[in-house]
DNA sequence: ATCTTATTGTGATTAGAGGCACATGCGTGC
DNA sequence: GCACGCATGTGCCTCTAATCACAATAAGAT
């Protein structure tokens, strides 16, 4: 069981399940079944349970999922039971944004690091006061505070020249914001944050019907 | 051919295609082979083919696809050959980047009203000149303008509450930022853009290898 | 006019994801 | 302590999407 491999949909939906248990919590329900949970996300309840089988056994038969429990267990499956060090590279209106987002704090992901090739803003600090330094110190930078995720946010034109720095600091997973397709070595993750893609199936769905 | 159910999967490519076409454009390529287009978007050559396999016949066998032709025949059907009206909903630190993002604009979103629920924010402009508006006046003032899309950028408590507005408003695609499920009526279409899920991603696979 | 070469368009094939349905097994009540 | 109800875990089936492989065919050379 333990060595399938694991669709990728399935992680996508480990983390929506987090977000309902989470609310779940909140609304102070101890106990939710695949159907309920199920009704929570939009998917099918046999979807849920298979996804979790990839993992192993987390139910009890005839009651259902114990919340607080599944909870820990998906994100330690996800790996959000430990804190993950970000560097953001590009802190314009986009990077900005995100670096003051604390959601993303409160998850576990923390901006330890942030750069911009901007002469004006090199040395200046943004509102959670961390230091913006240029993009020639990333390699030094994100090695002294490894650094584990790139989030990329400047044009497009420069996003494969930063990727490649990154890997070459030794991040091993980028969040891309521009709108473009970057290349990354074997054992590098690249996932691509595409609003415009979003808004084109926007499109096409108005368009045809 | 015209009446296959299409995979949403192919307009998300298309998407993708338009991308790689303008970048060819730029670099003065008149003629693309879907090898050629494949490489750039990281995808597989029959695949580009059979996507646009489903819309007719626009290359040219032994010799590939005329750039700009191609890229006017795949914006046409994605819808991007007109103008999109658009309403944000949420000017905070990510609706205001929208809103700012003159990508968006240069590709035919045009965002033509703004709502937040911030006393101090209404009644003011945006960097653009655009006007915030209180909640309260999404039904009139969208029907007005004649808003097609809407854009939620709001605590994710509310996105439901402000969807139906939406709704109500007669506007039948919404982009949703919020980290939550939004439920919407048949003939009603919901995107997610969603950060948290993609950081989740990449903290699995940094996890497991 | 015919042959060559390159690349499309597409039927056939393979891979994979999602959903159904039932056997399994836990908890509760009698 | 036994039976019953209920929700999980999972084998199997279905459906869809991706890839392969080749026949169709356009352009250019001979
Ligand atoms: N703002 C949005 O809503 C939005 C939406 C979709 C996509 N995006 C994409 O996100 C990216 C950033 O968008 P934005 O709106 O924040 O743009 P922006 O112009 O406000 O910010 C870009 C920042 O990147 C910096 N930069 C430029 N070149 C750099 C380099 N080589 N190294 C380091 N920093 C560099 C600039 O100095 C600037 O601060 C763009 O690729 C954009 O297409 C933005
Ligand atoms: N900032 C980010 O990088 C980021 C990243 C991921 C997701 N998100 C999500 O995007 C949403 C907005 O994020 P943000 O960082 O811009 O937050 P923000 O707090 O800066 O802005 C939220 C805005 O929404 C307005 N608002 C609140 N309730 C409203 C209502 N009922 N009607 C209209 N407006 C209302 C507020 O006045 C505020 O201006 C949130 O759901 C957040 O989780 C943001």
């Amino acid at each position: 069981m333990k060595f399938l491999k694991i669709p990728a949909a399935t992680i996508t939906r480990l983390s929506l399940y987090t977000r309902a248990l989470e609310t779940l919590i909140k609304e102070q329900v101890t106990v939710v079944s695949s159907k309920k949970l199920a009704e929570l996300c939009g998917v099918n309840p046999a979807q849920i349970r298979k996804d979790l089988a990839y993992f192993g056994q987390f139910g009890v038969r005839g009651v259902g999922y114990y919340v607080k429990e599944l909870l820990f267990d998906v994100k330690k499956i996800l790996g959000l039971h430990r804190e993950w060090k970000l560097a953001i590279v590009g802190v314009g209106n986009l990077g900005c944004a995100l670096v003051a987002h604390e959601n993303f704090t409160r998850q576990g992901y923390r901006f330890v690091a942030a750069f911009d090739a901007d002469p004006m803003k090199i040395g200046r600090k943004l509102v959670t006061g961390l230091l913006i330094n240029p993009p020639n110190e990333m390699h030094a930078i994100c090695r002294e505070k490894q650094v584990e995720m790139g989030v990329i946010c400047t044009p497009a034109d420069f996003a494969q020249d930063i990727a490649n720095r990154l890997v070459d600091a030794g991040v091993k997973a980028i969040l891309n914001f521009a709108p473009t397709q970057i290349q990354a070595p074997e054992g590098v993750k690249v996932e691509n944050v595409d609003f415009s893609v979003k808004l084109d199936n926007l499109a096409y769905f108005l368009t045809t019907g």
